[in-house]
DNA sequence: ACCCCCATGTAAACGGTTACATGATTTC
DNA sequence: GAAATCATGTAACCGTTTACATGGGGGT
């Protein structure tokens, strides 16, 4: 399997989720792991090709005599596969941001545009919380029992606390706008000094 | 210009920077964006022709008859262009975060490689709060009476709230961890509940 | 003499998104 | 009967990384 990681990504989600088709893996994928990963069907179609090709995974016998869902089971040979990439450490993302990047570049358009792309991003972060605590309790109430539980928490809690951080670095950076257009520099640098003496901070 | 965001990237650098050769934006941008952005040689040259062809920047004549740097600076039609683009809405970045996708799938290796790359992820964080603690004071004393200053300040802090909550996820994750080992999903619940419980609650 | 840093560039390979094509089933 | 959703798949296109090729300059 030379592909990166979509392939492994498909043969955890059967390992975890037991026997799915291709569009249910894309839901899964979206439902559990869309906070920190995606995939799109123009990836996971051909991956699983690749994988039953590959005797790492096998199509299950259809339902309805050949339509509807085509339903995949990872095999011992896949299980293994799996663990051998779960083993090797993760490779680091390279980050891109544009949101970022358009406000280093601010002072280009100046803050009216930075303050709406802020606004934006607030409302975007606000709903991701609501969902990620809906998928917190959903968590506590399902895998209660489960051997699971730990590292489902210890996803959710990731998403739970950056978010949680990126919605206060919006708040501050609006007030530090704010403060920039009364007060200049000065009230600027205040503004900072108050946003980051209440932030958590490390040794 | 079809291309995507580096040529953008490129105009920005050159638009605040002033006139740079090829080798010195990637340096700017590992050094100044480094943390939310990131470009290889392997765009930043074919990227420069693109714009050069497309007038929005020009070639300056180089220093020693032909050899070492060859700097470019951005036209009046390259500012224009970098404006237009600065005020479209950012796209948000689909997230890929392969720590967390094996952390999720944790429970098919076991908690032992967790922890080792959550002690990992620990090492490189720190590392990255104290570069962004260094450029944050450079900043404050440089860009101190510059248009630039909330700009650069907004991007900063950014890196310093993330950070700073990444870090308290991978201490708060290994706290998980060790429950685990020791008094099963009840302590981990316990434990869970209060490493959120001591996080900046939203409303 | 050797190695590292500066510096510019090209080409292949790869991973990923998007658009397209197709059709069944369910819901309004 | 129309629209939305379920469902599978292909192909083109694009952006990015990586490897390679090349060579000057400075330090040990």
């Amino acid at each position: 399997m030379r592909e990166g990681s979509t392939g492994y990504v498909v043969l955890g989600i059967l390992a975890i989720g037991g026997d799915l088709s291709g569009y249910q893996i894309r839901q899964w994928v979206e439902q559990a792991i869309g906070f920190f990963w995606s995939e799109s069907f123009g990836q996971i179609y051909p991956a699983l090709k690749h994988l039953a090709a590959a005797k790492l995974i096998k199509a299950l016998p259809q339902a309805n005599g050949g339509r509807g869902a085509r339903p995949y089971r990872i095999t011992p040979a896949g299980r293994e596969a799996l663990r051998r990439w779960l083993q090797r450490a993760p490779k680091t993302e390279r980050p891109r941001n544009e949101l970022l990047l358009k406000l280093f570049f601010g002072a280009v358009t100046g803050s009216g545009r930075a303050q709406d792309f802020l606004a934006e991003a607030a409302r975007g972060l606000e709903g991701r919380v609501r969902a990620i605590t809906a998928a917190e309790q959903l968590i506590i109430e399902e895998d209660r029992a489960s051997p699971n539980l730990v590292f489902s928490l210890i996803t959710v809690m990731s998403g739970r606390l950056v978010y949680a951080a990126r919605l206060e670095w919006v708040r501050s950076s609006l007030k530090l706008l704010e403060a920039q257009a009364q007060g200049g520099n000065e009230a600027v640098l205040r503004a900072y000094a108050k946003a980051v003496r209440q932030a958590p901070s490390e040794g």
